[in-house]
DNA sequence: TATACAATGATACAAAGATACAATTGTACA
DNA sequence: TGTACAATTGTATCTTTGTATCATTGTATA
């Protein structure tokens, strides 16, 4: 059961607190990889706040790489992320993911300047 | 047997991630007319995701008129895709494994750009 | 004081899950 | 053989959960 504890009188947005003390339980090892958290709005009314407030928290998180927040199923604590890779391995994991990507494209029967545009028209 | 990976951190819906790679592997030839699908609760617990979803990923395919659902017998690859709505599924798909393409550049560090330019100097 | 910005709240929406239902098939038994 | 019934399979509908967008509030600053 997450236990946070809001100051309403500080300074710091409550947001952040929200965001810090998870990463602190996270720390502390009450909080493991694979837990799941409680609904935005199950903590919020918990924490007597704006579900959105909590939301935030959790899409600061989940860009973060340390939760993974998914529509109509709930947030989950990741496993932890992998220690940093080079750059040059990393450029050739995009190679790789380049050369996969067309070469489904083509399978589905479209040209490479299809494939091309597909990505140029998609928003990120 | 039907092999489909779905990536639970994505953006893009599951039920669009199904229908993406069914319509994949009828492109590859992994799938062929006359094949009979998983039972959407078969897929649904292999995939670990709740039947509704599998079923919303069927009923998108039929629509489209790629596949056959009947109530109480199961479901169909069909013998002939209508080209024109295929071609929009088709079109759909690309733009799923394009947005997967940039999602996975992105986790990996690189900006759109990047991952632009990485699929431009992919040879076909 | 006025204005601009950041934080939070309110509301409507979209994706996925839960549950109850309907159609078909298979099987047991008279 | 035919009927009853259970099991299997997809469907309909509502609930749950996170997302997007706009409004409100408070505070800093000109």
């Amino acid at each position: 059961m997450l236990k946070l504890n809001l100051n309403f009188r500080s300074d710091i947005p409550l947001t952040n607190q929200i965001v810090a003390q998870i990463q602190q339980q996270l720390a502390n090892g009450a909080l493991k990889p694979g837990d799941q958290l409680p609904t935005v709005r199950a903590l919020a009314t918990e924490l007597r706040v704006n579900f959105n407030t909590v939301a935030r928290a959790y899409r600061i998180l989940d860009e973060a790489g340390i939760i993974s927040t998914q529509q109509g199923r709930g947030t989950f604590i990741l496993e932890q992320p992998p220690p940093p890779i080079s750059a040059q391995i990393k450029r050739q994991s995009l190679s790789i993911l380049a050369q996969r990507y067309l070469q489904e494209a083509k399978q589905l029967g479209f040209t490479r300047e299809q494939a091309l545009e597909a990505v140029a028209q998609s928003d990120w």
